[in-house]
DNA sequence: TTGTAGGCGTTATCAC
DNA sequence: GTGATAACGCCTACAA
């Protein structure tokens, strides 16, 4: 392997003039800088990075921590991510956790270890608790809804979006509305019951604990869901799904069922995915690949100033209305 | 920062039996060995992975390579990558070119500057005879049915597979079927191509080039593709498309031309995708997932015995009959 | 503008 | 079993 030296040795001048020319440092004459490259292009050299990366303070690898890549939602992120870390030249480590917390857990580690300037979680199921004593290694950003203002985090305003989501129903004149969620006990589903609870509670609606259904996740999902849905005795006359692939599969399976939507049924779901347009599925847009990129940005500027912890982005979102509804 | 050297001094030892302690390895006194994990413990050290980085002949990081995150069949990918490389502690760096071939360049740069321990192309634009200069530096793998026999590539035949679902459209009596492709002048599609024309000569149809349809990836597309459809004069009675999504797309925007599937129009997918289930899609089942698995196992292999390259492993697939055919 | 020398933190060889 | 010490390859004061 060729290194530093050979190319000094070569151009004849220092090592520390290579490591100049090959950073484009300032104060180098012409000449020098002429013999450094030409001796670079002779010995075919590159430079090792992993000597680098141990010189210099960043690493310029960001991890990227999510359950479970060949989900829409999250691939949408990653696609936002990747792209901003394109231009700041920072590369993706991307960790696919399953939601077990020894595998975040290793994850942060790494952070710990050095491997990597800093972490996303694009979610999460390690506790708060537990990721906060890992601040002082790197800047930690979390995609969710979170109240602790210790940490940086990018959002939409979960609670509102879904009390939005709710209005519209009621205003289209739903009172039995049932929900489908992702993971019962995430950050962002625990501010959707919420909002959900008092909305029913306005509207003098009891809590029905088996309209709220968990674990729904794709479109296979959704199609389950209306398994469940037919075998109900006491049935929602309107549905709202946390993504746009769970209403997908509602109304694949309902059609099934000869169920019209939305007299039969109205399905009203969140993300507004490519699906969701060819489906005309009513739905609630969330700036997905936007949250991606501003992850990458804030990290990224987190190496100046470092990370305002106590930032808490609030992102909008936007209903949009198609014939689902 | 804590570093080996203090934990050295504090347990009484030298900087040699800490890196020993730490890496497990034997001939170390079970006294020295506590003493050693008591520092460790009381300075709350961790090791710097960029310094073992650099002493060690591997990164234990892993290139992917792909066009862009968001479309399922990559995501797909990525997942069987991200699964396997978990049980063999590597870590993925993702790298979404866009297919643009500065940005595949880059990343081979990345595996020359030993950032990297190999690469894997989920796909490419950058040519093979570019990719070959590079294998010297670390492996390279090809998810793709290349003949270029210096390449270690996993993937189906596809030239066998598009052929089989010409044959099957064929028995089900359709002549007249066009196709829809992703890149035309990607490898896959050249040989699905190739398989196109040859099938058109054996049941002596003409082939009609305005019925191969390019640029066809998401269900958008595929929406798309069916305005294309109901524009044309002479009608195929028959699709044959690279992936679920976009039939999915067909079959969407079908439903509201009021066409009868299959009796108007038949379509054929590949891949078996979660949305083929749901939507009944005829599909042919492609191993996508154990696509990346077997890729990341392959490369890590190619440790001990350097990566056979001439090794083309080629995968089955399978014709799943549901009802759109 | 240039060069020397020390440092980044770990691993591994070799002698004891 | 253990400990010096030399790599690993680059960056960067500091001195000239």
């Amino acid at each position: 392997m060729t290194t530093i030296r050979e190319i000094a040795k070569i151009a004849g001048v220092s090592v520390a003039t290579v490591s100049r020319v090959l950073n484009d440092h300032p104060y180098v004459s012409q000449e020098k800088k002429a013999a450094v490259s030409h001796a670079v292009e002779k010995l075919n050299y590159s430079r090792n990075i992993k000597a680098i990366q141990l010189s210099n303070k960043h690493s310029n690898l960001v991890g990227i921590i999510l359950p479970k890549i060949d989900l829409p939602y999250f691939s949408k992120i990653v696609e936002g991510l990747a792209e901003e870390a394109r231009n700041l030249h920072l590369q993706l480590v991307l960790i696919q956790s399953n939601y077990d917390t020894e595998k975040e857990r290793e994850a942060l580690e790494l952070l710990r270890g050095h491997l990597m300037d800093g972490i996303i979680f694009c979610s999460r199921a390690i506790s708060l608790s537990e990721v906060r004593a890992y601040q002082e290694f790197g800047p930690i950003i979390l995609l969710e809804d979170t109240d602790q203002d210790d940490f940086y985090s990018i959002s939409i305003p979960h609670d509102h979006a879904f009390t939005y989501g709710l209005d519209y129903l009621y205003s289209k004149g739903h009172k039995k509305i049932a929900i489908a969620l992702n993971r019962i006990d995430g950050t962002n589903s625990k501010k959707r019951i919420q909002a959900y609870e008092s909305m029913m509670e306005r509207i003098k609606e009891p809590i029905r604990t088996e309209w709220i259904f968990d674990q729904c996740l794709s479109i296979e999902d959704g199609a389950t869901l209306m398994d469940k849905y037919m075998a109900l005795n006491d049935k929602p006359t309107a549905f709202l799904t946390t993504n746009d692939q769970i209403a997908a599969g509602v109304l694949l399976a309902a059609a099934k069922h000869q169920l019209k939507i939305p007299q039969d049924l109205a399905v009203l779901s969140f993300d507004n995915q490519e699906i969701s347009k060819v489906m005309d599925l009513s739905t609630i847009s969330i700036p997905i690949k936007e949250m991606g990129q501003l992850a990458m940005r804030a990290l990224f500027n987190s190496r100046e100033n470092s990370l305002q912890a106590s930032k808490k982005r609030e992102l909008p979102f936007k209903l949009i209305e198609r014939l689902t509804v």
